[in-house]
DNA sequence: CACGATTGAATCGCGCACGATCTAATTGGA
DNA sequence: TCCAATTAGATCGTGCGCGATTCAATCGTG
């Protein structure tokens, strides 16, 4: 008697095929520069603050070294960052931004405000429904490890 | 003198972490079953409409030909669906449900009632999170194609 | 100083996503 | 009736994500 679930009922399909049109979206924005949308926030996060180890990195974008060794090699390949160990702790790797990664941030602007007039959201809505999806996910991500940290 | 932008401050990251999120949350859920979050959302679709053609059921989840016919063939080789070349149209492939399949849907609503208590929010806190980013990505997707359709 | 525990990255394997291209079946107009 | 256009899937290549494991550097305690 369980009436028939919908794909469209779901929330967890809203955020997967949200998160998918996003990615479409900056594609064709990116693809000039010669980037990917993950290579695009490694981008970000550097612009912010350069020369940050890899477990940084990774905590800001909430990814492991699994996915970012492979992914920091493609852009050094690319001649957008550097990879080198730290001298006091030869454990870590610094990633730092090369000129012509730097340079790419005169491009960022134009892009969010692409990104911001394809949403046909306002600022201030924006920042609510950021704030909605983002607090989604700290409800998710703590319920999935209730007591770690 | 553009002050940095976080990654934080970007909505398309907020989807991007929280998708992430409810992926990571639904894969203890659903090893037991031997299936994964695209491979669920499968059965879904199936569960409300058996018998569907790749081409449907690619409408639906918003997947293409590329995605689906390697994921359909895991899901035909795992025993939860059968693939069929249609009758009267040889081109179109027939996914339908194996008794293995359809068992499954059993499981779904104690699955459906764990993301619902891990989101943190009441159903009709859901709707309108839900209603309201899947407007966004509505929004996203006619803006990357204005005027097919 | 020694040595087990911890930490930071790398590696491996697999399963999506998806642009681009290909093949086969069907359709439709001359 | 024929053949170009369309349609449905399949295939190929690349780049993530990520669980699991490995390896090397560092830390901490005796």
């Amino acid at each position: 008697m369980t009436q028939p679930m919908q794909i469209s009922d779901m929330l967890c399909f809203s955020l997967y095929s949200a998160s998918h049109a996003m990615t479409h979206l900056y594609r064709p924005l990116l693809a000039p520069l010669g980037l990917t949308y993950p290579q695009y926030l490694v981008l970000v996060a550097l612009w912010a603050e350069d020369g940050q180890n890899l477990r940084q990195l990774g905590a800001t974008l909430e990814l492991e070294s699994n996915t970012l060794t492979p992914l920091l090699k493609r852009m050094e390949e690319a001649g957008l960052i550097t990879r080198t160990r730290s001298r006091e702790d030869e454990r870590m790797v610094l990633v730092s931004l090369t000129e012509k990664g730097r340079a790419l941030q005169a491009d960022s602007e134009r892009i969010t405000r692409c990104v911001l007039e394809a949403s046909g959201l306002s600022i201030p809505e924006v920042i609510e429904l950021r704030r909605k999806i983002t607090a989604l996910k700290q409800a998710l991500s703590s319920f999935a490890e209730p007591v770690a940290g």
